[in-house]
DNA sequence: TATGTCATGTAACTGGTTACATGATTGC
DNA sequence: GCAATCATGTAACCAGTTACATGACATA
């Protein structure tokens, strides 16, 4: 149960796309895969570095006015694709929210109803962010498109269930109360 | 940015409902909130020792055959209240699947397909149990079944949104081939 | 007496975060 | 000349997992 690190798909996946910069990468990754998946500098530096010394990128000074550039080899192209093909080990489930509701009766009703708010205008802003996102992926059509419209549409269900759910206990705890 | 251990709250948490061994706790915990939390023994002794050290929780071999049942302490009580408050601190956000499906033109469209079926099926399993919790917590109402019921809909409208965002993403991908 | 469940723990590991340090380049 | 952004890295820390070890009790 080797639990590889997932940085690596994150960082050759990116790269197979365009090369970049361990910059532009992190960049990359907060605003396109930001609604599900994470990876900071102390990850990503690291990570290209051993992929480096493996031959799986390649460093690029190609008019690049400082930096360095990234880019993905054939044997990178490889391992992506077994990496990709690998079971998805989800992380365990720690949702520090659902967490709290649990215990709402200690917390009381009021702070629980603030904490539900604050999710509904959580979700409103992510709608609207995936509406721009949407729209960029859609004006510029390439293979890659309708993964990431997939990926998208994740993100809108995930976003309106919210809003759902966040309807449906409010209304519990109003009921509560008469 | 201290990020203490929220298996704290959890383990606080779980005996506030109700005096229980560790491995009590652990079943307990994996039953009835496992659709949005995950402990180990290996978090879980560790830190009830830690408590009953600073006397948040104390150990009563009361009518028990084998190991000690822990309860929570006054002062243990009014820490869980304390923590509860305590800002959200989320996971960063690590989606294996939407990671594989973002890249899934390598991947290829069938063996995306797999991916989403496989969803689907656990979708609707879950959904069989978030039914038969929710009758469980129905037929044996107590001050905190309200703030459960909650928990319990968040899984329900989550799993119904991946119901329909599967639906969507198979949709892309039957287009795709025409 | 063997098997399964209840029960408690520890040790090693590691993925990932945070915080710090440093410097180049660009634009004002 | 200054501020903001681009860019690269490292070191310390830690939460949490995995694997291992051990033993009591119930029951078939």
């Amino acid at each position: 149960m080797s639990r590889r690190s997932q940085t690596e798909i994150a960082v050759l996946g990116g790269l197979s796309v365009e090369p970049m910069t361990g910059y532009a990468l992190r960049q990359a990754i907060t605003e396109t895969l930001g609604h599900f998946w994470h990876e900071s500098f102390g990850q990503i530096y690291p990570t290209l570095a051993a992929l480096e010394a493996s031959g799986l990128v390649r460093r690029t000074s190609a008019g690049q006015t400082s930096g360095s550039q990234f880019e993905i080899t054939a044997d990178g192209l490889a391992r992506l694709r077994e990496r990709l093909t690998e079971p998805i080990e989800s992380a365990p489930p720690r949702n520090g929210l659902l967490l709290r509701l649990f215990f709402g009766r200690l917390l009381g009703a009021d702070v629980c109803r603030n904490l539900i708010e604050a999710v509904q205008e959580r979700a409103h802003l992510d709608l609207e962010t995936f509406a721009q996102l949407r729209s960029e992926v859609s004006a510029d059509p390439d293979p890659h498109s309708d993964y990431w419209l997939i990926t998208i549409a994740a993100g809108e269900h995930g976003a309106r269930a919210q809003l759902e759910w966040a309807h449906e206990a409010l209304e519990i705890l109003a009921r509560q109360r008469n």
